[in-house]
DNA sequence: CCTGGAGCAGTTTTT
DNA sequence: CTGCTCCAGG
């Protein structure tokens, strides 16, 4: 895999212009001017039967492309955007494209640079492309993110930059302490100006491309005392004399090195000759620029003394519905502006969908189309069913509520045979998810929590990853200062100021001066003797790097260091955890050939493979559900002020609205068959009630596709807090509501007497109602059928009076046993029931 | 150097 | 009502 520093030449041969052996070799389309790509379904026929003509002499991998997805694959010269909307097709039109362009030997595959997001996109079209061109994937250097490119660029020509080509990549935990450390250098009090806040800022800055000297005056003055830029530029020295890059530079650095640099620049222009976006409705400024310089060529004159189109065959493939990141930095403006941008762009829609009905479609479509400034797209399917279920709305008196009528819908689903995987709970923000965490445990339903708290981000993968750096790269003072008095060697604040300002001095690495400092007196001896042998350990470790395997060395380091030893010496719940996590560590470093290209690999790639294999409801954020699917969706807490968040309301206005109103169109459209929707009357927000108005996005549903529930047994029904109807928001929306579907009508005749009983029934609340059966049945699908098929069927491979450890509880001792449910009594934690499935033998 | 309690904030997330 | 950070006191 990554073996750290790329070895690949800067330019092979170029290809000689070969006739491709099948297909087209204009890349022109005869179908374009027959079809009007706004006019969905709508083929001239003549169009068609060169449709089918074409679709019978194409190669293998066109086939089974609808028109207006092949027209994205072979339209290959000049800008191109694709409007792709949800689930329709939009990964298999850019690999089949990039395979296009290979299998008609247009490029060689390391003339083709195509750029994704996060590493999980570029793995998966890798993979995907690999299965249309075989090996010749292997030869695309120039597939992964944004800044994987940016570092590859920047490895090559760092000291174009200022750099040497091995500088670090801090993340977001060093570039917080760095910044701390100046802020305090510089004599200002860091509580009062908290270098989270000024990393966010600069953060901000980058995104939009802009040095020191660029940023805003309003922005310079809002740090510390009007001192936001030279702090700014104080941090970008601080970097360079660590040699090391930020995420932000790992784009910005490129884009000045290009702009200093034109013949290298040239270099790359001859060498690209297509690009490929992914999600371009996610691009920031920078992004769009750095794009911008690899895709705008100079215009030539050509044999005929015309001028010649100045812009690379770049196709952008995105879709301005689903963009939800403006909070970071993205730009839905870049995507709005394609045809600007790139004159003679060619706009290709796709709104063929193949994955959800047509109630969910409509139920989505109708409520993005409250948006303005859309480029316009509906999606449709021609897969029509009348026995496809509507988007159900239900109401709940609370989240406690919500959390167990969807635990039994799940079960209900469960007991109908669909699998636990296939379902999802999409929330607006990761405090919902406790809720439906703390139901499943009860209810012995499996779950899995996507997203949260990365392995790379914890903390004794980074003390471990920090004592690797130092080994490699003895000059990273951040990660030297990070460990050197872990675990504890006596060596406190006053030692390391000691040699912090000793190194600075001398202006050498921390490192160097800590074996420096030990050979005089500036140190008590105690300390002195400590940093002595660290400095040893660390020299002994460097000696080892080139003639020891890594993964022995890296098991060295930790043990030698009394790293190991420290965790084992913990007697705290997480202990076992955490040394779980530095096996699992060590056993990741084997796929790698080196140490360095392990920490390569890790700066840039955060995230580690979820286990897939144990049937799981899969609980994430709206946000990290972007580019997933599941048979059934279950979307609670839509409610005003959570969703859409207040927060997004109060500081972006409308636009904040709307990217809500996005979030709310990305969640419906994960689902491939049903979707239910939840709101709740009352909700504890920071610990104290509060009762809750339904989502506006609600009423921004069409009736025809959407029903509401029955109030639900014993205590469903619809709280007070009431007028979920008429829309109350956005009084001018060209969009007139009429509800009369009975469903509706009766939901509101309902809404008083509903309230009532509610109240009147608060007390049912105080016995847990577990079991089956008596709920009636939802929706139109899920009814009768009371299969048991329980979930706590399997026997349990644990006993009464084991002891067992929980990674959240720590460990206890199993009081009893029911299927795979356990009671465990847990030192800390006190008695609860837990699936066995999250416990292991202590 | 360690730890407990006060104090405070509290969407969304990738690289 | 949490969970985290930071400071002060042992």
């Amino acid at each position: 895999m990554n073996t750290g520093f790329d070895d690949i030449p800067f330019f092979d041969e170029e290809p000689a212009p070969r006739k491709p052996a099948i297909g087209k070799s204009d890349g022109k389309v005869d179908m374009d001017a027959a079809r009007p790509v706004d006019a969905p379904g709508t083929m001239g026929i003549a169009a068609r039967a060169i449709a089918a003509r074409d679709q019978a002499r194409a190669p293998d991998y066109l086939s089974g492309l609808n028109p207006e997805q092949r027209e994205a694959v072979e339209t290959l010269d000049g800008p191109v955007l694709v409007l792709a909307g949800a689930g329709t097709g939009k990964t298999r039109v850019l690999t089949t494209r990039i395979a296009h362009v290979l299998a008609t030997n247009r490029a060689f595959p390391s003339q083709i640079l195509a750029v994704t997001f996060t590493n999980k996109a570029a793995r998966e079209m890798k993979e995907r492309i690999g299965v249309l061109v075989g090996g010749a994937v292997e030869g695309m250097p120039w597939l992964g993110t944004f800044h994987s490119i940016g570092v590859k660029l920047l490895r090559r020509h760092a000291e174009l930059v200022g750099l040497s080509s091995d500088f670090t990549i801090l993340d977001t935990d060093d570039v917080v302490r760095l910044i701390k450390q100046i802020i305090q250098a510089e004599g200002l009090d860091d509580k009062r100006w908290p270098a989270k806040q000024f990393a966010a800022m600069i953060d901000g800055w980058k995104n939009k491309g802009l040095d020191p000297s660029q940023i805003p005056e309003g922005d310079a003055r809002a740090f510390a005392n009007g001192r936001g830029r030279e702090l700014y530029a104080a941090y970008q020295n601080r970097l360079k004399s660590l040699n090391a890059c930020d995420f932000g530079d790992l784009l910005l650095h490129p884009i000045r090195m290009f702009r200093a640099n034109p013949d290298v620049l040239r270099d790359y222009h001859q060498r690209f000759r297509y690009i490929l976006v992914d999600e371009y409705q996610d691009t920031n400024t920078a992004q769009y620029m750095w794009l911008r310089l690899l895709a705008q060529r100079p215009s030539s004159k050509n044999a005929e003394g015309k001028t010649v189109n100045g812009t690379v065959n770049i196709c952008c493939v995105g879709d301005d519905d689903q963009s939800i990141y403006g909070w970071r930095g993205a730009e839905v403006d870049n995507i709005l502006r394609f045809e600007k941008d790139f004159p003679g762009a060619k706009v290709i829609k796709l709104e063929r969908n193949y994955r959800s009905t047509e109630h969910i479609l409509g139920a989505a479509g109708h409520l993005i189309a409250h948006n303005e400034g859309r480029l316009g797209k509906t999606l449709f399917t021609d897969r029509v069913d009348p026995n496809d279920e509507k988007v159900v709305v239900h109401a709940a008196w609370d989240s406690e509520e919500e959390a167990r009528a969807v635990g039994e819908e799940i079960e209900q689903l469960q007991r109908n045979q669909h699998l636990l995987n296939d379902m999802a709970i999409l929330v607006r923000a990761s405090f919902q998810m406790r809720e439906f965490e703390d139901r499943f445990v009860t209810l012995g339903i499996n779950y899995r929590v996507i997203g949260g708290p990365r392995f790379y981000e914890r903390l004794e993968i980074r003390d471990a990853m920090a004592y690797f750096r130092v080994v490699c790269q003895a000059a990273d003072d951040l990660a030297f200062e990070r460990i050197v008095n872990t675990p504890k060697r006596g060596l406190g604040d006053t030692t390391i100021r000691n040699l912090h300002d000793y190194a600075r001095a001398r202006n050498i690495p921390m490192l160097q001066a800590a074996s420096d400092i030990v050979l005089t007196d500036e140190l008590k001896p105690k300390a002195r003797k400590s940093l002595l042998d660290v400095v040893a350990d660390f020299s002994r470790w460097q000696d080892m790097l080139d003639n020891t395997p890594h993964t022995e060395l890296a098991e060295k380091i930790l043990d030698e260091s009394g790293y190991t030893a420290m965790w084992q010496n913990d007697k705290s719940a997480e202990a076992p955890g955490r040394l779980d996590n530095l096996k699992e560590l060590i056993r990741s470093m084997e796929s790698f050939e080196s140490l360095r290209g392990f920490l390569e690999h890790v700066s840039l790639v955060m995230d580690v493979e979820q286990n897939e294999n144990m049937d799981a409801i899969s609980i994430m954020t709206l946000h990290s559900a972007k580019g997933l699917e599941f048979e059934t969706v279950f979307l609670p807490g839509w409610e005003e002020g959570l969703f859409p968040h207040q927060r997004a309301l109060d500081e972006s206005g409308r636009a904040g609205l709307e990217e809500e109103r996005r979030l709310a169109y990305v969640g419906i459209t994960r689902a491939k068959r049903r979707c239910h929707l939840w709101f709740v009357s009352n909700r504890r927000i920071h610990g104290l009630w509060q009762s809750t108005l339904p989502s506006r996005f609600l009423d921004e549903l069409p009736p025809a596709h959407v029903e509401v529930a029955e109030a639900e047994s014993s205590y469903g029904g619809y709280g007070r807090g009431g007028g979920y109807g008429q829309s109350r928001f956005d009084k001018q929306e060209p969009f007139q509501n009429n509800y009369s579907t009975p469903g509706w009508k009766r939901a509101q005749a309902n809404k008083t007497d509903a309230t009532r009983e509610n109240w009147g029934s608060r007390s049912g609340h105080a016995v847990e109602r577990i079991g089956y059966g008596e709920s009636g049945p939802r929706g139109k699908t899920i009814d009768g059928q009371l299969v048991a098929k329980s979930t706590a069927s399997e026997p349990s491979k644990f006993a009464v009076g084991d002891r067992v450890f929980h990674i959240k509880f720590g460990n206890g001792n199993v009081s009893a046993v029911e299927g795979n449910k356990l009671t465990i009594d847990f030192d800390r934690a006190g008695q609860k029931r837990v699936l066995d499935g999250f416990v292991e033998r202590a």
